[in-house]
DNA sequence: CTGTATCCAACTTGATACTG
DNA sequence: CAGTATCAAGTTGGATACAG
């Protein structure tokens, strides 16, 4: 029962699913870190240089809510000081695909946006100095 | 030189070129709109009623921006009263594919991420019951 | 080293009212 | 019908200081 076989083209609920998806991928620095995870697992150090634009509060509120949907592991080894260790789970291996997916078509279409952009801007209120 | 051919697996580069367009579509409406869109053009009134969990403000926001980005054509019937007609453009209807892959992946793992996340709050602060 | 807590500025969203 | 303006509320992200 309930066989959610996908024959749909795009309902609603697929919608919905799919924000909430977004909701938790679609944050500034999710992806991210599942991307460098992607490569390896790295500690908290690690990530926080590997990233540099990121504070130290964001990128523990952001390994927390991957870890909290299962899509990050974090380990803890007791050591003295103590070291952690987060790798991706089978589910935020599954992810990858995805946003490669989405990765390509941002790097062959985001200059095509930004000069969408900019011919919008320039056509808005760029026609003002004469 | 600086070609570009995309044969590293993650870099940075991309990484941020995903970042700049989930910066567009990651929001709250933006996908939900694409996706309506996709099965053909619809008035202002038509995707208001479509959505309605959509305030009129946010439409016409998020509508604004997907034009600017070149994702949407916005098409005015100077009629009384007028009519204002959106479709896909070519580069919002290229963007099908890649939102389809993610719309599957979010179909089909969304329940493992609630349960994950039920999960992960059961084991934090849940066990004060006894 | 790996966090947590506090404060604060900026951005996002919604409700409401108004306009051509 | 389609859109704008204003205001209030919530959320996000950063800086900083502190803790185990």
């Amino acid at each position: 029962m309930t066989v959610t076989t996908m024959q749909e083209t795009h309902p609603t609920e697929t919608c919905l699913k799919v924000s909430q998806v977004l909701g938790r991928i679609g944050d500034k620095w999710s992806l991210l870190i599942v991307t460098r995870l992607g490569e390896g697992s790295l500690r908290f150090g690690q990530l926080l240089r590997s990233i540099d634009d990121i504070s130290q509060r964001m990128l523990t509120r952001t390994l927390r809510g991957l870890e909290r949907d299962g899509l990050v592991r974090r380990t803890v080894i007791a050591t003295l000081p103590p070291r952690v260790e987060y790798e991706l789970t089978d589910l935020g291996r599954s992810l990858q695909a995805p946003v490669t997916v989405l990765s390509n078509w941002a790097a062959e279409n985001v200059s095509t946006i930004d000069a969408a952009r900019a011919s919008y801007d320039a056509g808005s209120a760029g026609s003002q100095g004469r």
